[in-house]
DNA sequence: GAACGACTGTCCTAATCGGT
DNA sequence: ACCGATTAGGACAGTCGTTC
Protein backbone atom coordinates (compact mmCIF):
# COMPACT_ATOMS: atom_id res chain seq x y z
CA UNK A 1 0.00 0.00 0.00
CA UNK A 2 1.34 3.63 -0.90
CA UNK A 3 2.15 6.01 2.08
CA UNK A 4 -0.47 8.39 0.55
CA UNK A 5 -3.23 5.31 0.99
CA UNK A 6 -1.97 4.66 4.19
CA UNK A 7 -2.22 8.53 5.15
CA UNK A 8 -6.17 7.96 4.39
CA UNK A 9 -6.47 4.70 5.90
CA UNK A 10 -5.45 6.06 9.21
CA UNK A 11 -7.45 9.36 8.98
CA UNK A 12 -10.71 7.50 7.44
CA UNK A 13 -10.27 4.73 10.39
CA UNK A 14 -13.21 4.58 12.84
CA UNK A 15 -11.88 7.19 15.35
CA UNK A 16 -11.21 9.58 12.53
CA UNK A 17 -14.80 9.01 10.88
CA UNK A 18 -16.21 9.25 14.41
CA UNK A 19 -14.52 12.22 15.93
CA UNK A 20 -13.59 14.22 12.62
CA UNK A 21 -12.84 18.02 13.12
CA UNK A 22 -16.38 18.85 11.84
CA UNK A 23 -19.44 16.67 12.02
CA UNK A 24 -19.91 14.27 8.49
CA UNK A 25 -22.50 14.48 6.90
CA UNK A 26 -24.10 11.07 6.59
CA UNK A 27 -23.52 11.82 2.65
CA UNK A 28 -20.32 12.55 3.72
CA UNK A 29 -19.71 9.22 5.43
CA UNK A 30 -21.19 7.37 2.85
CA UNK A 31 -18.79 8.57 0.53
CA UNK A 32 -15.62 8.03 2.68
CA UNK A 33 -16.57 4.17 3.12
CA UNK A 34 -16.95 4.06 -0.90
CA UNK A 35 -13.87 5.83 -0.90
CA UNK A 36 -11.69 3.24 1.56
CA UNK A 37 -13.83 0.13 -0.41
CA UNK A 38 -11.77 1.39 -3.83
CA UNK A 39 -8.55 1.80 -1.81
CA UNK A 40 -8.40 -1.09 0.31
CA UNK A 41 -10.08 -3.79 -2.22
CA UNK A 42 -9.96 -1.79 -6.02
CA UNK A 43 -13.94 -2.46 -5.38
CA UNK A 44 -15.41 -1.77 -8.72
CA UNK A 45 -18.51 -1.37 -7.55
CA UNK A 46 -17.98 1.22 -4.64
CA UNK A 47 -16.46 3.03 -8.14
CA UNK A 48 -19.78 2.57 -9.86
CA UNK A 49 -21.87 3.47 -7.14
CA UNK A 50 -19.84 7.14 -6.22
CA UNK A 51 -19.82 7.45 -9.90
CA UNK A 52 -23.75 7.52 -10.42
CA UNK A 53 -24.00 9.15 -7.26
CA UNK A 54 -21.99 12.04 -8.45
CA UNK A 55 -21.90 11.86 -12.25
CA UNK A 56 -25.27 14.13 -13.29
CA UNK A 57 -24.27 17.14 -10.65
CA UNK A 58 -21.14 17.09 -12.33
CA UNK A 59 -21.96 16.96 -15.88
CA UNK A 60 -24.28 19.51 -14.68
CA UNK A 61 -21.58 21.98 -13.13
CA UNK A 62 -19.13 21.38 -16.74
CA UNK A 63 -22.15 21.86 -19.07
CA UNK A 64 -22.23 25.61 -17.38
CA UNK A 65 -18.95 26.17 -17.74
CA UNK A 66 -18.33 24.95 -20.90
CA UNK A 67 -21.74 25.27 -22.91
CA UNK A 68 -21.14 22.64 -25.11
CA UNK A 69 -23.21 19.13 -24.18
CA UNK A 70 -20.60 16.92 -25.88
CA UNK A 71 -17.59 18.65 -24.12
CA UNK A 72 -18.99 18.43 -21.27
CA UNK A 73 -19.57 14.23 -21.54
CA UNK A 74 -15.91 14.50 -22.52
CA UNK A 75 -14.83 16.53 -19.25
CA UNK A 76 -17.06 15.14 -16.87
CA UNK A 77 -15.66 11.12 -17.66
CA UNK A 78 -12.19 12.92 -17.61
CA UNK A 79 -13.09 14.49 -13.89
CA UNK A 80 -14.07 11.01 -12.91
CA UNK A 81 -10.75 9.47 -14.36
CA UNK A 82 -8.92 11.94 -12.79
CA UNK A 83 -10.57 11.86 -9.36
CA UNK A 84 -10.17 7.91 -8.98
CA UNK A 85 -6.33 8.48 -10.34
CA UNK A 86 -5.84 11.31 -7.47
CA UNK A 87 -7.90 9.25 -4.97
CA UNK A 88 -4.82 8.42 -3.13
CA UNK A 89 -4.23 12.07 -2.34
CA UNK A 90 -7.53 13.12 -1.31
CA UNK A 91 -7.43 14.28 2.07
CA UNK A 92 -10.69 13.36 4.35
CA UNK A 93 -11.27 16.04 6.59
CA UNK A 94 -13.44 17.41 3.37
CA UNK A 95 -16.20 16.76 1.77
CA UNK A 96 -15.46 14.10 -1.07
CA UNK A 97 -18.02 15.73 -2.72
CA UNK A 98 -16.35 19.30 -2.10
CA UNK A 99 -13.19 17.72 -3.78
CA UNK A 100 -14.53 16.38 -7.14
CA UNK A 101 -16.68 19.46 -7.43
CA UNK A 102 -13.16 21.38 -7.37
CA UNK A 103 -11.54 19.02 -10.21
CA UNK A 104 -14.36 19.17 -12.19
CA UNK A 105 -13.81 23.49 -11.95
CA UNK A 106 -10.40 22.87 -12.96
CA UNK A 107 -10.66 20.60 -15.04
CA UNK A 108 -14.09 22.63 -16.98
CA UNK A 109 -11.45 25.77 -16.89
CA UNK A 110 -8.47 23.85 -18.69
CA UNK A 111 -10.84 22.52 -21.37
CA UNK A 112 -11.84 26.21 -22.12
CA UNK A 113 -8.24 27.16 -22.31
CA UNK A 114 -7.68 24.32 -24.21
CA UNK A 115 -10.08 25.82 -26.91
CA UNK A 116 -8.55 28.96 -26.58
CA UNK A 117 -11.71 31.08 -26.72
CA UNK A 118 -11.75 34.37 -26.95
CA UNK A 119 -12.91 36.53 -24.55
CA UNK A 120 -15.32 38.86 -24.81
CA UNK A 121 -16.08 42.18 -22.33
CA UNK A 122 -19.43 42.32 -20.85
CA UNK A 123 -18.73 46.14 -21.36
CA UNK A 124 -18.59 45.31 -25.48
CA UNK A 125 -21.18 47.45 -27.10
CA UNK A 126 -22.98 44.38 -28.04
CA UNK A 127 -24.38 44.28 -24.72
CA UNK A 128 -25.59 47.51 -24.95
CA UNK A 129 -28.62 46.16 -26.92
CA UNK A 130 -30.91 42.98 -26.50
CA UNK A 131 -29.13 41.16 -28.88
CA UNK A 132 -26.11 38.93 -26.84
CA UNK A 133 -25.14 36.61 -29.52
CA UNK A 134 -21.41 36.91 -29.71
CA UNK A 135 -19.20 38.36 -33.40
CA UNK A 136 -16.11 36.43 -32.71
CA UNK A 137 -13.73 37.24 -35.59
CA UNK A 138 -12.67 34.63 -37.73
CA UNK A 139 -9.43 33.22 -37.16
CA UNK A 140 -8.86 31.98 -40.29
CA UNK A 141 -5.58 34.05 -41.89
CA UNK A 142 -6.00 35.67 -44.83
CA UNK A 143 -3.61 35.26 -48.29
CA UNK A 144 -1.39 38.17 -46.78
CA UNK A 145 -1.48 37.43 -43.80
CA UNK A 146 -0.34 33.85 -43.99
CA UNK A 147 2.18 34.59 -47.01
CA UNK A 148 3.94 37.13 -44.11
CA UNK A 149 3.49 34.31 -41.55
CA UNK A 150 5.31 32.05 -44.26
CA UNK A 151 8.24 34.63 -44.92
CA UNK A 152 8.82 34.86 -40.99
CA UNK A 153 9.04 30.90 -40.77
CA UNK A 154 11.42 31.27 -43.86
CA UNK A 155 13.77 33.89 -42.37
CA UNK A 156 13.91 31.87 -39.38
CA UNK A 157 14.75 28.59 -40.29
CA UNK A 158 17.65 30.75 -42.28
CA UNK A 159 18.77 32.17 -38.89
CA UNK A 160 19.24 28.85 -37.18
CA UNK A 161 21.08 27.53 -39.90
CA UNK A 162 23.54 30.46 -39.52
CA UNK A 163 24.32 29.51 -36.24
CA UNK A 164 26.97 27.31 -35.04
CA UNK A 165 25.82 23.36 -35.29
CA UNK A 166 25.92 22.46 -31.69
CA UNK A 167 23.63 25.46 -31.40
CA UNK A 168 21.06 24.47 -34.47
CA UNK A 169 20.94 21.33 -32.89
CA UNK A 170 19.45 22.56 -29.14
CA UNK A 171 17.13 24.91 -30.96
CA UNK A 172 15.88 22.18 -33.16
CA UNK A 173 15.32 20.23 -30.46
CA UNK A 174 13.50 23.14 -28.30
CA UNK A 175 11.86 25.30 -30.86
CA UNK A 176 10.79 22.92 -33.40
CA UNK A 177 10.65 19.51 -31.92
CA UNK A 178 8.99 20.72 -28.62
CA UNK A 179 11.45 18.88 -26.20
CA UNK A 180 11.88 20.57 -22.57
CA UNK A 181 15.26 21.61 -21.46
CA UNK A 182 15.62 18.39 -19.61
CA UNK A 183 14.21 15.98 -22.10
CA UNK A 184 17.33 17.81 -24.12
CA UNK A 185 19.76 17.50 -21.36
CA UNK A 186 19.07 13.94 -21.33
CA UNK A 187 19.30 13.14 -24.59
CA UNK A 188 22.47 15.05 -25.83
CA UNK A 189 24.12 14.34 -22.43
CA UNK A 190 24.66 17.59 -21.61
CA UNK A 191 24.25 19.35 -17.81
CA UNK A 192 20.83 21.07 -17.53
CA UNK A 193 22.50 24.43 -16.83
CA UNK A 194 24.28 24.08 -19.96
CA UNK A 195 21.53 23.60 -21.89
CA UNK A 196 19.71 26.97 -20.67
CA UNK A 197 22.47 28.68 -21.09
CA UNK A 198 22.98 27.86 -24.37
CA UNK A 199 19.27 28.61 -25.35
CA UNK A 200 20.01 32.14 -23.88
CA UNK A 201 22.13 32.39 -26.38
CA UNK A 202 21.28 31.33 -29.20
CA UNK A 203 18.05 33.54 -28.53
CA UNK A 204 20.43 36.56 -28.03
CA UNK A 205 22.25 35.41 -31.42
CA UNK A 206 18.57 34.75 -33.44
CA UNK A 207 17.62 38.43 -31.94
CA UNK A 208 21.04 40.08 -33.48
CA UNK A 209 20.35 38.22 -36.96
CA UNK A 210 16.45 38.71 -37.40
CA UNK A 211 16.82 42.42 -36.38
CA UNK A 212 17.56 44.53 -39.19
CA UNK A 213 20.19 46.71 -39.54
CA UNK A 214 17.84 50.03 -39.15
CA UNK A 215 15.98 48.41 -36.19
CA UNK A 216 18.68 48.11 -33.69
CA UNK A 217 19.03 50.39 -30.90
C1' DG B 1 33.76 32.73 -24.67
C1' DA B 2 31.69 28.71 -22.90
C1' DA B 3 30.06 25.74 -19.24
C1' DC B 4 27.81 25.38 -15.13
C1' DG B 5 24.56 25.90 -11.43
C1' DA B 6 22.10 28.83 -8.10
C1' DC B 7 18.51 31.82 -7.97
C1' DT B 8 14.28 34.06 -9.66
C1' DG B 9 10.07 34.44 -12.31
C1' DT B 10 6.00 32.53 -14.44
C1' DC B 11 2.41 29.44 -15.22
C1' DC B 12 -0.69 25.84 -14.06
C1' DT B 13 -3.15 22.76 -11.03
C1' DA B 14 -5.10 21.72 -6.80
C1' DA B 15 -6.56 23.21 -2.34
C1' DT B 16 -8.84 26.28 0.67
C1' DC B 17 -11.84 29.88 2.29
C1' DG B 18 -15.76 32.76 2.63
C1' DG B 19 -20.12 34.21 0.85
C1' DT B 20 -24.68 32.95 -0.97
C1' DA C 1 -24.33 22.45 -1.70
C1' DC C 2 -22.50 25.51 -4.67
C1' DC C 3 -19.47 28.96 -6.51
C1' DG C 4 -16.02 32.70 -7.05
C1' DA C 5 -11.77 34.37 -5.34
C1' DT C 6 -7.53 33.57 -3.44
C1' DT C 7 -3.54 30.94 -2.07
C1' DA C 8 -0.01 27.21 -2.08
C1' DG C 9 3.03 24.35 -4.25
C1' DG C 10 5.32 22.20 -8.03
C1' DA C 11 7.29 22.21 -12.59
C1' DC C 12 9.60 24.49 -15.86
C1' DA C 13 11.88 28.39 -18.17
C1' DG C 14 14.91 32.22 -17.94
C1' DT C 15 18.69 35.13 -15.96
C1' DC C 16 22.96 36.03 -14.08
C1' DG C 17 27.26 35.39 -11.52
C1' DT C 18 31.18 32.34 -11.06
C1' DT C 19 34.63 29.41 -12.77
C1' DC C 20 37.61 27.49 -16.15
Amino acid sequence: MSSATSTLSAATDASAILAPTKPASSKAQRDLVLVQRILDHHDERAYAELMSLYQKAIYQLVLKIVHQSDAAQDVALEVFVRAFRSLPTYKPEFAFSTWLFRIATNLSIAHLHRQRLPTVSLDAPQFAGEDTSFDYPDPTPTPQEALIQLQRIERMHAAVNSLPAKYQRIVQLHYFEELSYEEIAEREHLPLGTVKGQLHRCRGLLQQLLTPEQDRF
